[in-house]
DNA sequence: AGCGGGATTCCACTCAGTGGAAGCCAGGCG
DNA sequence: CGCCTGGCTTCCACTGAGTGGAATCCCGCT
């Protein structure tokens, strides 16, 4: 190619750059100048590269103009093989779980230094929370983010730590001094509880999910309000939920 | 760029290739040189791209070094407002017909000149079939995909009938003069029903979703053995879903 | 009819990308 | 244990795909 490259190298980086700009909160279709400035991209480059990604599918204009993902990025998204199989699996434990204490319920996977929440069922009259489908929560401040922190190795606690963890909040932990035996104790007791860490007025509980060989693969967690005390029958109740997935997975493989 | 193009232009078209080779059917992760040959790419452009790729997170290398989806690609892919929002509305709807039933679910929208599931429930004692999230199957010979297709209009029929449809079986319909009086009679009934036309022993029963607009957004089906005469209460069943999803879909807007 | 903001197109310049070939790595086999 | 074999990555000199500021187009709104 040519060009002044001022910060992104090649048109690989530069559609990447455009795809990550549908990533950010909030709007989910957006006019070519704002996605533009998203992407920090001229605006002739965008324009040219957001019309082959039309025309290809993985983006769609809406009616009004606006450009949005498209069906395409859904289906090749459908094709990684965790959220589908771990989702259907997971589902009716969900839902066992949402009519017996009609609280938020989530399952999350590990991605990067993030829990990616898989799929949710949100109580309208609970707390209000930030976790949602496709969304990526910090590991040291969610309850499914503690689980998996806690088996992911040390490797993955030490790349943690040097991110820095944000402190989002009073009662979040951000050091390893305060993380390390907690995390041993969520090992120990095989359960994870959290209070007001990332959304104030939120408290959780959380439990690893496991696949045949034992590997820790997904967590699911219970968000409640934590200006009560946590009904002490919900820990077992997710523990059970989670047991439940575990040995449906062992079962599939 | 450079070099000899001998079929895709640009990186921005190989780099779409590469991503279309994971959606054909069977394997989810490919080695480098079975993407190569299914991309129709030299290696050493593939290996490139493929490893971008890998760097962003659009693809992953799984434990054995093969290429697959990656994550990043699923979390792109919940940001198309119509498959999350779809089956978060239908999914009890879904549920209760399979409760009610026992026999496959689904629900599908148009994607191009095909029927895209979007959700499904699967029979496990029922027939086996073609349909399954993120899958696409032709509008002219699936129960979802008539019904799509009649109301999809004029010019969408116009293209399905030059593109033009497969006889995939004996009893699929393929000709306007077959076509265009059955879309008509499905119009005016509200529902499709099919019998071995896309796959031998199946027999469905599609009725479509509406938004609050009143435009056909999407369509539900039920697939059952085609051995047997279709329960005639299925033909409500699927009728009253249809009429829920769509009544909750109004709600909603 | 004229204005303003956003999107597309133009065009001469140039470097990112090319692909055959060489190099590398791991695993299987005699 | 050394030698293939197959799959993947890296090298390198060449070149046309891609660049981006400016001009143009296309709306909707006065």
């Amino acid at each position: 190619m040519a060009g002044r490259a001022n910060d992104a190298r090649g048109v690989a980086e530069r559609l990447f750059a455009i795809l990550d700009a549908f990533e950010g909160p909030g709007r989910r279709s957006l006019p070519l100048t704002e996605l533009a400035r998203r992407a920090g991209l001229p605006l002739s480059t965008t324009s040219r590269l957001a019309a082959r990604l039309v025309e290809w599918g993985g983006l769609e204009r809406t009616a009004d103009g606006e450009l949005q993902v498209g069906l395409r990025l859904w289906r090749l998204g459908t094709r990684h093989p965790a959220p589908g199989a771990l989702r259907q699996v997971a589902r009716p434990y969900l839902d066992d779980l949402f009519e017996l204490t009609r609280q938020n319920v989530q399952i999350a996977v590990l991605d990067g230094l993030a829990a990616l929440y898989l799929d949710r069922l949100t109580a309208r009259d609970s707390v209000v929370v930030l976790a949602d489908v496709g969304r990526r929560l910090p590991l040291h401040a969610t309850g499914v983010g503690l689980v998996l922190l806690a088996w992911g190795g040390e490797e993955l606690l030490a790349r943690v730590l040097e991110a820095p963890p944000r402190r989002l909040l009073p009662a979040t932990m951000t050091t390893a001094e305060e993380l390390a035996p907690r995390l041993a104790r969520i090992r120990r007791e095989g359960i994870a509880t959290t209070r007001d860490e990332m959304t104030a007025g939120a408290a959780s509980v959380a439990a690893p999910i496991r696949d045949a060989s034992g590997a820790v693969v997904a967590a699911i967690s219970i968000i409640v309000p934590s200006e009560r005390p946590v009904d002490p029958r919900y820990e077992l109740a997710v523990r059970l939920a989670a047991s439940g997935v575990s040995r449906e997975l062992a079962r599939h493989a």
